[in-house]
DNA sequence: CGAAAATTTGACATGACTCAACTGGAGTGG
DNA sequence: CCACTCCAGTTGAGTCATGTCAAATTTTCG
């Protein structure tokens, strides 16, 4: 069950004994969603982060007039929550959505405090992850400025193609901040140069 | 000359010794940029982490066409510099360019290696920096995802009212990812409505 | 099978971009 | 002190990409 985050810790250059896996394991509850369930609703407090072990969450979140806007998809071997809310306590403006039945490890905010204070190291563990996601925002922000939607579609192809066989592509649209009826029109130039 | 570093360093819950503050300084260099002076430049390697002592500098790339993208501004007491190319070696997409006189601190990517094995609590501040960076990162995507133009105008003289009158606005529009004719089109109707 | 959801298509509206011209201020040099 | 240049900012006109609304079609799933 926890095989997969010890798995993520040591990718990420975590070397850890025995004693510390059980202490790590005893603050990480496990927990399973069906599909369509929520993690967090915009509102509530983003109590746990959440680490997906199988299946997949959906971040978004709802503007004034209504629409959904996806922020992240979460599949296994990733993490999911909102960080702001978790780390102030103060309500998320987020939801978090399982698009399939979903298996997660959970660590609440005052139990990674503690973890921090037991296990030192893992300050690094989260220092790389944190640091890997600035990257990554980087990189949208930078796509988001520079590239047209086509573009951008064909990089989220590119670097999550085992995520679009698993989503709709309404929110697909809603990740590249696009209407559904916009990616049906590129998809379609895409069909027709391909 | 260290000591805004250190009270960044200390803001962020970082106590630190006398042995540990000189070990410390011994790992950053201090550096003076002219105004419009280059820090990286697209197609170098980003060597230094670069902490702002003083001025202001200004990330930005240049897309396919010519046009030029603002990433982040980074005045006193902020860091800039790409994370992506300081940790893995490649060469940066990104220019970081002075708007002012901009005096720095300036530590390599071996010495930042270093400097996690001789004071392991610097892992702790740079996941706090980092965290708080992914959270920026999520409400600006959040804001090009679900805000106008114009609504990202405000939100950005909400939150950098310091920055707003240091820089021009042609810079701004590139931050925001609009063209500097539809920044002044929007100044026009800010001005009528107040 | 049948209902609901997802996707596609068409017609039209609109916000933002481009190109181009003009204004106004800052700085320079005669 | 004035003419000149340079650059930021503004304004107008036309264009284009994308959005919206509405309807048709296809897929999914109970």
């Amino acid at each position: 069950m926890y095989e997969l985050l010890f798995n993520n810790f040591e990718k990420n250059g975590l070397d850890l004994d025995t004693a510390e896996r059980e202490l790590i394991q005893s603050f990480f509850k496990h927990r399973k969603y069906r599909k369509n369930q929520y993690v967090v609703q915009q509102g509530d407090v983003s109590k746990y982060e959440t680490f997906v072990n199988k299946g997949m969450l959906r971040t978004y979140l709802v503007d004034d007039i209504g629409q959904e806007h996806t922020m992240k998809f979460s599949p296994e071997d990733w993490w999911a929550g909102d960080l702001y809310s978790f780390t102030t306590g103060n309500p998320s403006s987020y939801n978090v959505q399982c698009l399939e039945d979903t298996e997660v490890l959970q660590i609440s905010q005052p139990d990674m405090e503690l973890l921090f204070a037991r296990v030192p190291k893992m300050n690094l563990y989260f220092r790389i992850l944190y640091r890997n996601s600035v990257i990554a925002y980087n990189r949208r922000v930078a796509a988001t400025l520079c590239n047209t939607a086509l573009e951008r579609y064909l990089e989220f192809l590119n670097k999550y193609p085992h995520i679009q066989q698993r989503v709709p592509n309404h929110l697909i649209a809603s990740y590249l901040g696009i209407a559904p009826q916009s990616l049906s029109r590129i998809r379609k130039q895409v069909l027709v140069k391909s």
